[in-house]
Parts: C-alpha cells; sequence; structure tokens
DNA sequence: CGCCGTGGTGGACACTGTCTACCCAGACCC
DNA sequence: GGGTCTGGGTAGACAGTGTCCACCACGGCG
C-alpha cells in the first residue's frame, strides 16, 4: 500500500471515508477510526484533538468530491443556464443518493466543527456558482433568494429521499420527475 | 404537580419534551431523562425497552403539535388554497425555527424508530391535507409531485435556516422571502 | 398467612471520547 | 560517542452512555 508510507493523518481521513461509505456514519467511532488504521485509540489525538476535527476533516473530502464533480457536470460553462442547473442539481441528489453515508456525515452538523475548518470555503463557492446561473436563467428575479430557495428544494429533496419518505408520500421510485418539477419551479419550465 | 400523580410513561415523555426545547436533541440521553423524572436509570425500560423508543415517543408529541398548528392555521377550509398553503409553510417553519430542538429530533431518523410507531400516521396525513391544496392550486401539474417537491422544499428551507447557512448564503434576515419564493415557484406567482 | 406479579432499584458490562503519564526511536549538539 | 530533547505513538484511567439482569418492595388475592 503506498497509503500505507504517508502520515498517520491522511491514513486516518482515508479510513474514515471509507469507513462511512461502507457502514454509515454511525459507524465513524474515534476508536473504531483508530483500529482500523491499526494503531492505538490515542493516536488520533495527535493530529486531530477532539473527534469532531477527525470528522470534520473526513466530511471536506465530501465536500471537495461534490464540488469536484459540480465543475465536470458544468463542463465549460457554455451550456445554457437551465442545462447546466439542471446538471448541477443531478450530480447534487446522485451524490446524495450514491454516498449516502458522507452526504449524512456531511450535513451533521452536530458532528462537525462547522466553524473554522474550510467547509464553508468549500461549499460557498458551489452556491456563488449557483447564483450566477440562476441571475443568468431568471433575470427577472432576486438571484440570491431564488438560489437559496432551489439549493433548499435539493437538499430537501436529497434528504427526504434518502430516507424514504418521499417514495412514500409520492409513489415515485425515482427522484428524476421530483427534480425536474422543482427546477421548473423555480426557473419556469420550457427553455 | 399534577403530572406527579400519573404514571411514570407520561412523565417521562413530559420531560424528554421540556428537556429538548430546553436543551436540544443530544440532551436527551436516556439516562438523564430517568434523573430529572425522579427514577433510576433502569426504570424508563419497563415502558420504553431501548432508547429508541422513548425517543420516537418524545418526538410524536411533536408531530402531534405540528399536525394541531397546521390544521389551526388553515381554518375551516374555505381560504383559497393559494392562501392555506402559505399558512401551512408558515406553520411549518416557524415550528423548525421556534421549536428547534424538537424540529432536529423529529427528523432525526438515526434517533427515531422510524418503523412501527406511527410517526408516519401523524405526518402521512399531513402531506395528504398538502397533495389536496396543491391540486386545487394547480389542477395542471400533478399534484402529488408537486406538493412532494414543495414539501421538500419546506424541509429543506427549515434545516438550512436551522444552522444558518442560508442566511449566511443569501444574507437575509428572515425566512420570510424565501417562504414567498418557494411558493410562488411551486404554485405560481400572483394568485 | 403465604404467594405472586407489577414496577422500580442498582449494579454489572461493553463501549464511547477525553485526558495524561509514559516511552521509545531518531536527531542534534558538545 | 554520550547525553539530551522532542515528535509521535502507547496504554491506562475516568466519566458517561445504553443495555441487560438480579433483586426487592409492596399491594391484592386465594
Amino acid at each position: 500500500m503506498d497509503a500505507s508510507e504517508s502520515g498517520l493523518r491522511e491514513r486516518l481521513v482515508d479510513v474514515g471515508v471509507d469507513l462511512v461509505a461502507r457502514e454509515g456514519a454511525q459507524a465513524l467511532t474515534l476508536r473504531e477510526i483508530a483500529r482500523r488504521a491499526g494503531v492505538s485509540h490515542g493516536a488520533p489525538r495527535r493530529y486531530f484533538p477532539t473527534h469532531l476535527e477527525l470528522l470534520s476533516a473526513i466530511a471536506r473530502r465530501g465536500f471537495a468530491e461534490l464540488a469536484a464533480r459540480a465543475t465536470a457536470a458544468t463542463g465549460d460553462g457554455t451550456a445554457p443556464p437551465r442545462e447546466q442547473l439542471a446538471a448541477l442539481g443531478r450530480v447534487y441528489l446522485e451524490f446524495a443518493v450514491g454516498s449516502r453515508g458522507m452526504y449524512e456525515l456531511m450535513f451533521r452538523h452536530d458532528l462537525l466543527e462547522s466553524g473554522h475548518l474550510g467547509l464553508r470555503d468549500t461549499s460557498l463557492p458551489l452556491f456563488v456558482r449557483l447564483v450566477e446561473l440562476v441571475g443568468r436563467a431568471r433575470p427577472d428575479a432576486d438571484a440570491r433568494v431564488v438560489a437559496g430557495a432551489l439549493w433548499a428544494n435539493l437538499h430537501g429533496i436529497a434528504q427526504l429521499w434518502g430516507w424514504g419518505s418521499l417514495q412514500l408520500a409520492t409513489g415515485a421510485d425515482h427522484f428524476a420527475p421530483l427534480l425536474r418539477s422543482a427546477l421548473d419551479a423555480h426557473l419556469g419550465d420550457g427553455a
């Protein structure tokens, strides 16, 4: 393994990313991560003074991955804004559904040190791009408010879909109709 | 106290409701609830075999309260659907903001026994009413999908607003513009 | 009187996060 | 080279958690 040669700090985060994908957020025990990294339970403390900081480092990987997929999905940025927004929404929901554990961790603010750790640095730029696209798609409206409402809509769909409430309530078996409905609603249907 | 005369079961739920309102969801320790109810830490087990079931009973109080406020807000049901929906949205968000701890508990599915405990019995009827109102407000669309998207939007706003993300992202200091934007989006603006 | 079941006690157990005393290899300096 | 110092990891303690279980007090009944 190449990763085993690198520092323990990275290895702990690697283990955490793997563990959260495999068994969910509640499996991210400090001691379990240390165990799987092959060190004693006190070792992580040297790099992460508290459990929250380790979890935050793991979550940041998730934000980075999501941001990467988002930039990949919007291509060179020349597509019509409505298409880029649809791609963004799809990416967001697919991430939430596909990486359920990581997504849960990323938005479990009681598990994260939301303060100085730069989660904001990763998610705010994403929102800024959202505002910019919304502004081009709906020049009439307050882009920040519409973008905020749209983001909240995506987040809500992701969350409620994640634990099956929307399937149960609407009888749907895929989130695509909901996504389309939300996009149509906030951006105007059609073009 | 009148409640101290009733059974322990009710008293535990009372204490839990009080505690979650006062100190948030992470304070709902089984042992702490027992302590504040004046019984030993093993006592709750007679009525709630597991911690999750006690938390679920507490959360059900929240769902009941929310449902009560919702029916109160829609009045006799003769107002135009758009107004009733606006009232519902306001009630939902005010509940989420005003009873932050309870709201968090209600949607922390890892803390709840989402199965056979009838949370669905309290929240599904609410969704049914939502579908009915949306169907009258937008006869053209698939009411269940639109209602699902709208619910997700409310939920998302509540969640993101709850931990300050939307204030930070949009610069708003009240959720009313976001709510209006969401309602306009899903129901069509104007009437 | 004796029995028994309902409802609560309190002590284990395994596990958690945090804190702290220790320790050991390697660098560095005189 | 010998001594010292330090970064990085060990391991044991501590308080707190949820769960399980052995016990028991007490009221109603035969």
